[in-house]
DNA sequence: CCGAATCCATTTTGATACTG
DNA sequence: CAGTATCAAAATGGATTCGG
C-alpha cells in the first residue's frame, strides 16, 4: 500500500467525504438504508454517474455497504458501515450548522426541504 | 438577495466550507492567525492562485477576516471571524478522524506532520 | 521580496443517450 | 432500475508577470 503524505490529518478526512456530493450522500444515508433510486431523488442535482462513482467511492473507503439484491428489476441498497457511523456526530453538526448559516443570511424563512419531509413524500 | 435552493442544510455548509481547500485553510486558522506566506508553507501543494481565491470567498463568507498591514513588503493576516469560530468544533472533528482513519489505514506511524510542529518550524 | 493577477493545461463534474 | 459511455462545462493546477 502506497504511503501518502499529508500535511494535516484532515486531508485524510476529505480523502473519503471531500467533493461536492459525499457529505450529501452520506447525510441522508445517517436516516437510513436507502436504495439508488432513493438517493437519487433525495438528490435531484446529481446525475447518475455522479452517484455511481461516489457510491463506490464512499464503498472503497468502507463507509458505506452496498446490498445487492439479485432480483428484477434491479434493486440495490446502501448503508452507513460500522465505521461510517463514525461519522455520523460530524455530519450532524454539518448539517446544523448549515441550517443556523441558511437563517444567518436568508433570515428565518429558507427553502431548506427537510429530508424527513421528503422521506415522508417518498413512501 | 437570490434565495437559493437546497434539498438538505448540510448543502448550504458545503458552500461556505466545501471545495478541495476550505476545510483545510480553516483547520490552519483554529491555530490562530496566519499571513499568507505561512498559510501557503502550511499547505505545500495548494497554489498561489487558488490560496488567494479560496481566501477571499470565506472572507466573503464571514468565516475569516483579513488583515491588511499598510507595509513593504506587504503583509496580510487572515484569522478566523467570530463567526468562523462556530465552526472550530466541527473542524477539529474533522481533524481528529482524519487521524483516526490514517491508523486505521496505514497502522500507528503516518505521515503527518502536525501543525503544531510546523507552526514551530515556521518560528 | 510579498501578495495577487493573467493565461492556458489538466482534472473534476455535468448533460445526455444508451444497455442489461 | 441501476449502471455505463461520450462529450461538454466548470473547478483546479502550473507558470509567468505585475505593482508596490
Amino acid at each position: 500500500m502506497q504511503k501518502k503524505k499529508y500535511n494535516i490529518s484532515v486531508e485524510a478526512t476529505l480523502e473519503v467525504i471531500g467533493g461536492k456530493w459525499k457529505c450529501v450522500i452520506l447525510c441522508h444515508l445517517t436516516h437510513g438504508k436507502k436504495r439508488t433510486s432513493e438517493l437519487k431523488r433525495l438528490m435531484p442535482n446529481i446525475t447518475q454517474k455522479m452517484l455511481t462513482q461516489q457510491l463506490r467511492e464512499l464503498e472503497e473507503d468502507g463507509v458505506i455497504n452496498r446490498i445487492v439484491h439479485n432480483q428484477v428489476p434491479p434493486k440495490v441498497e446502501y448503508e452507513l458501515s460500522e465505521y461510517g457511523r463514525s461519522l455520523e456526530s460530524i455530519l450532524n453538526s454539518l448539517c446544523a450548522w448549515g441550517e443556523k448559516h441558511l437563517t444567518k443570511v436568508y433570515g428565518d424563512k429558507f427553502s431548506v426541504l427537510e429530508d424527513s419531509v421528503l422521506n415522508e413524500q417518498l413512501k
